[in-house]
DNA sequence: AACTTGCTAAACATGG
DNA sequence: ACCATGTTTAGCAAGT
């Protein structure tokens, strides 16, 4: 009732499950993200003064059991009281997380002067009609700009450029700028509504101590219009930005989700000692800020330290509003919903690795479904190995160590992992003397396909000569380097070989004879696997060594359809085969071509 | 509605 | 026989 527009988590997953977020959707969102502010205040207080009646209440009944002298019960009362403090601890740490993630991303700044304000006039100042309208000019400069991007430079690096913050990837675009004016300008726009909201005119929350607080971004400003341009230019509403905030969504949400479990937690255990809760259940009561000093005090510790390299770990103790969700969610809603939604990082697989990296600390600690696919993931933990490859062992290491999520479940999400290592051409397994490890094919993984089986998909396209060869996934998809190579040369030849499947162009190979043989032995392989017509049904053993004097690649599979390009391969294809054509062609230009054939 | 993609479970093979 | 590793298939859900 009185945080009206609060959203239901289902419409949150809806929307954390798009791929793209209206700007409508931003809005709401930037709105809930005040209110979560103010309500993060308000609960922290309210825990604050649990906790220490608890902790009354707790002492009360010991004295009481010591006084009926029962011994026996007196250690149980102990244990019990552990139990329950290291409970209170758990809920208190959610609430630090969340607070700590957010002040980290930038998206949370609590001004002193904000702490008492009533949330009301906070959101009704958010949400004026005009805004609305401003929000529909900066879409459409947005789309405008989109397109232009896309029709120009988007092949470009595109792989990393996704969110490198670091980047001066400027929108150029003085339509998007002169409304993104508006676009990060909220509070100047609303100026008359609410005179709170705004302590003064030249901050901002996404500006502190001269710093720009975007997630990742810390650009340092000496004046707060240098800022405001800077938020206008760099964090305009784009692809970047809305991953971004998606990104935190997701934080946001994952951590109401975790602490309604601890909340849950808690209240059974409170409910079992007979400790009467004062927690609002249905109707959050509206805590008085009495102590709003202890808030802003930390808050504004918090702040400081943001010039900090990573991650300031200054703890504060926000809390979200679970009032309205409380109902709805249950403690394994979040694990029973997650596994069946969508990851939304799947469209641009690349970005992501910023996106770890800059929640890292998150996902580390909170059981929290990371909202990437497994592909991605196991790409992320192969790219970040020195190497440049793992073991599978490796891989779910690699996951347990990054993703508190995958600490449980192991045969679930092993099992996935070992089925897109299979599955996805960009996984390539190399076999040296010491066992096997996988490598990434980072341009495969842009295209992002799966190998093809049994009725083939009608992607043999004229892209290139090199589909044809994935066609059949196997012949770049399992090689052994049973000779002398390094694991390092191997690797990077794997990678060069996977990169185009030729490895003509590929500057590991370019140099390389070694590797332009060996190469040639693939292609003179393959076409002796077409001569002998497809795999016939029963798969080719692995003991099958195709190339038994030059280099043990050995080609598990086949499953190359006849139906997709009959006819022996032409090797000339390969020479048209232009490093230029091939440059990053990425999903639009990829696309366009599965569609022809 | 058809197709694609990602996740999951399961069956199966292989090698240690 | 058991386990780890891989491969493959099928079904489901969700998105295009």
């Amino acid at each position: 009732m009185m945080t009206p527009q609060v959203i239901t988590p289902q419409q949150m997953q809806q929307i954390l499950q798009q791929q793209v977020l209206s700007p409508q959707q931003l809005q709401v969102l930037l709105q809930q993200q005040q209110a979560l502010m103010l309500q993060q205040q308000q609960l922290q207080e309210f825990y604050k003064k649990q906790q220490e009646q608890l902790h009354l209440q707790l002492l009360q009944q010991q004295q009481q059991q010591q006084h009926a002298g029962s011994k026996q019960s007196k250690e149980q009362v102990s244990a019990q009281q552990l139990a329950f403090q290291q409970q209170l601890l758990q809920v208190q740490q959610v609430q630090q997380q969340h607070l700590l993630n957010l002040q980290r991303q930038g998206l949370l700044t609590i001004q002193p002067g904000q702490t008492g304000l009533p949330l009301h006039s906070l959101t009704q100042g958010m949400i004026p009609a005009e805004l609305q309208q401003l929000w529909k000019e900066v879409t459409n400069a947005h789309v405008k700009e989109e397109h232009n991007n896309n029709n120009n430079s988007s092949s470009n690096n595109n792989g990393h450029r996704g969110l490198d913050l670091s980047s001066p990837a400027t929108p150029k675009n003085p339509l998007l700028n002169q409304h993104a004016s508006t676009n990060g300008q909220y509070m100047s726009h609303k100026r008359e509504g609410s005179t709170l909201e705004e302590p003064s005119p030249n901050s901002h929350p996404l500006y502190g101590h001269g710093v720009c607080k975007w997630p990742g971004c810390e650009a340092v400003f000496d004046d707060f219009h240098s800022f405001l341009k800077h938020l206008n230019n760099e964090h305009a509403l784009d692809d970047r930005s809305t991953a971004q905030c998606r990104v935190q969504m997701q934080v946001v949400q994952q951590l109401e989700l975790q602490l309604a479990k601890d909340k849950e937690r808690l209240q059974a255990m409170m409910t079992h000692l007979h400790v009467k809760s004062t927690e609002p259940k249905a109707t959050p009561q509206p805590l008085n800020l009495v102590s709003s000093v202890t808030l802003s005090k930390s808050a504004h510790e918090a702040s400081s330290p943001l010039s900090l390299p990573q991650t300031p770990t200054t703890p504060t103790t926000p809390l979200t509003p679970l009032s309205q969700t409380h109902s709805v969610i249950t403690a394994n809603s979040l694990h029973s919903v997650a596994p069946r939604r969508r990851f939304f990082s799947e469209k641009y697989n690349m970005p992501i690795s910023p996106d770890i990296n800059q929640n890292k600390d998150f996902y580390m600690n909170a059981d929290v479904r990371p909202p990437f696919t497994y592909a991605s993931l196991i790409r992320q933990a192969i790219l970040e190995s020195p190497e440049k490859q793992l073991t599978l062992n490796e891989i779910y290491n690699w996951f347990t160590r990054m993703f508190a999520y995958f600490r449980r479940n192991a045969a679930t999400w092993k099992g996935a992992i070992r089925t897109n290592l299979s599955l996805h051409k960009c996984f390539v397994r190399v076999e040296d003397e010491f066992g096997s490890f996988w490598t990434v094919d980072d341009e495969e993984f842009k295209r992002g396909r799966h190998i093809q089986r049994g009725r083939p998909r009608k992607y043999a396209t004229d892209e290139s000569f090199d589909e044809l060869l994935v066609q059949s996934p196997a012949l770049v998809k399992n090689i052994q380097t049973s000779l002398g190579y390094g694991p390092t040369l191997s690797a990077a030849f794997q990678a060069s070989m996977a990169e185009n499947n030729i490895p003509l162009y590929t500057t590991a190979s370019i140099g390389s004879p070694t590797l332009h043989s060996l190469a040639h032995a693939i292609r003179e392989e393959m076409n002796g696997a077409m001569d002998h017509g497809n795999s016939n049904g029963s798969d080719s053993s692995p003991g099958r060594s195709p190339l038994p004097a030059m280099h043990h690649i050995s080609v598990k599979e086949e499953p190359l359809d006849p139906d997709d390009h009959e006819g022996p391969l032409s090797l000339v294809t390969t020479a048209n085969h232009s490093p230029d054509f091939d440059h990053h062609r990425d999903y639009d230009d990829d696309q366009g071509h599965d569609d022809m054939l």
